[in-house]
DNA sequence: GTGAAAGCGCTAACAG
DNA sequence: CTGTTAGCGCTTTCAC
């Protein structure tokens, strides 16, 4: 039986080597199926090892080949965000895939008040949505070891391999189909240039507007912000100011059901005279009336495509240079509800 | 700057030591603010360290010192699991604790398939909902490391220290507001032996029944089922067999909700002349008509409360050894619902 | 005050 | 075919 006492010393390679009558090297091998003896010196190491209970040290096997089977993930404030749907679906096809290869997955200590004073016992590491300003992120992403972004890294951090939802797509079928519906001004809510998805989206509506000769109006909003009331807020003046505007694109559910509530108090009809979509679908979106158009961000698919991702990265030979500022892309379906009045179905 | 090339080779204590013209020792104990050396020097090495941005190898710092600022989590089916309410908002509340005293929280590797071939580099390990023929679970509690079981160890695993909810309380709570409104013959639909939770809550019904000088029906589940479907049919044949049942206590919410099921079907009254409650709340339950009684099993605190009680093992000299068997609970909150009838509340 | 040396458990090269 | 040796990066004891 492999039973033992609690607090007992760790049965070591040594030990087992003892028990078999073999050096600790022999040992090794035997167990790892390399090198070249008998077949009955490899059982005898085998039921040896296996009859003490013996289990490798992953620290010092680690310590020996640069390896550890773990592989990590951070996010700010990782704790808290496991409440949003967004990161805990990431992190179960994280999981999934990282369990799929037979790596443990790290959730990284994301307290920002203190710098890591070790490096993460890791082979590589998923930042999921990098932040400019996110203290953790920068220094994860500066350390020697292969890193994948969960999403576009804003400027101003050390490059890195990237895994996104494809938003260019889906926000253009967004415009498209507001665009179909009449709409001629748009405006954009969306986090600040800290935010490499803000970044993105903005660039697409630019890009967007500029095509049809005209401009979007811009607003900036903080990534972290998970308030209807701050967004409500800082669209008001916006609105106010621009009553020409007859598309309100949210970054966020947050910033387009502040849009909704804004629009409402200045007298206009969301899915009527003025549409309203988001480029993340959330609850709150589906049961507002009208029902809100959004973009749905596959974090289940980007949880295990970053996974798969710096796997493939580790396993091949200087695959992390070559990956450095390449990005993948995963489809982002769009849901097209009422609230850009034309047509009504997912779009994939 | 501290940035430095991907791929370059990291900075050891070495590199440090040789900058600042000291020997490693030195080094070493400079940054860790032991040994006696003078302020300059400290200050020398502490100036190179951050300079040449010196990361300590936690592998060789771990296999040094036996410990690594690491937890493992284990769960079985851990990705799957995620999915559920419960799994979520646990790791939420284990990864705070953990992030709290500064240690990375490691997903242990849930592949039930294949046994681990290495030990986790953790200082210790919380198996949640412990089920005896989880061969990873048996396999993480024989190892020579603090386990702390997040719910009730059944019969035949390893003794390890448990934090529960506090089961007893509740289910009496729920059994006393049944009897309350008339309610005489119970019938439980618990998880059979390999869940200490199935185990515990059968205890608690047989005692609560002896105490009125009858006995309870007993209808054994699988812990890992989660469909409505396969619990109605379970229960079916036993409620028809047992017209008597006047109160059917479900450990799942979908045990409750097949119940109302099959009761409707047989021409009875959920919260009339049948009541209805379950052991673990669930969002369908509220949504019921009418809404089902429900035990809050409080998931978030119960992971903070492992990753606390095995912290504070850790930092007690033998405190792994004498938590043994010793079991914490934490309370958990009742919510009294129209399906048993009488006062509608929650009970703390 | 500081350095040299040993060793945590493992694997990889090379002897025998 | 198997054992000996060296060393991954770090901490700790003991000399100097």
């Amino acid at each position: 039986m492999t039973s033992r006492r609690r607090g007992a010393a760790p049965v070591t390679l040594k030990d087992v080597a003892a028990d078999a009558g073999v050096s600790v090297a022999t040992a090794s091998q035997a167990l790892a199926g390399r090198g070249r003896m008998t077949d009955v010196t490899r059982q005898r190491v085998r039921l040896s090892a296996e009859r003490l209970g013996y289990r490798a040290n992953a620290l010092a096997r680690g310590l020996r080949t640069g390896r550890t089977q773990a592989l990590g993930v951070h996010h700010q404030s990782a704790a808290a965000s496991l409440a949003t749907a967004y990161f805990r679906d990431f992190l179960a096809g994280a999981i999934e895939a990282a369990h799929r290869h037979d790596h443990d997955l790290v959730v990284l200590s994301s307290d920002t008040t203190r710098p890591r004073t070790s490096a993460p016992r890791v082979d590589g590491v998923v930042v999921v949505d990098p932040i400019a300003d996110d203290l953790r992120a920068r220094e994860l992403m500066e350390m020697p070891v292969p890193v994948v972004a969960g999403e576009h890294v804003p400027a101003h951090m050390p490059p890195c391999a990237v895994v996104a939802a494809d938003h260019a797509t889906a926000v253009r079928t967004v415009l498209d189909a507001a665009a179909a519906a009449g709409a001629r001004r748009p405006l954009l809510a969306a986090p600040d240039e800290n935010s490499g998805w803000g970044n993105l989206l903005r660039e697409v509506v630019v890009a967007w507007c500029a095509e049809r000769g005209t401009t979007p109006v811009l607003v900036s909003t903080q990534f972290a912000t998970r308030s209807v009331d701050t967004e409500r807020a800082r669209l008001t003046p916006v609105l106010v100011a621009h009553p020409e505007v007859d598309l309100v694109v949210g970054a966020s559910p947050f910033a387009a059901l502040g849009a909704l509530q804004v629009l409402r108090a200045l007298g206009r009809t969301p899915g009527g005279d003025v549409l309203v979509a988001a480029c993340a679908d959330g609850q709150g979106l589906r049961e507002e009336d009208p029902p809100v158009t959004a973009v749905e961000l596959p974090a289940h698919a980007l949880g295990a495509a970053c996974v798969e991702r710096l796997v493939s990265m580790l396993d091949t030979e200087g695959g992390a240079d070559a990956a450095l500022g390449t990005v993948q892309t995963v489809p982002a379906p769009v849901h097209l509800r009422a609230s850009t009045s034309g047509a009504v179905g997912v779009l994939r």
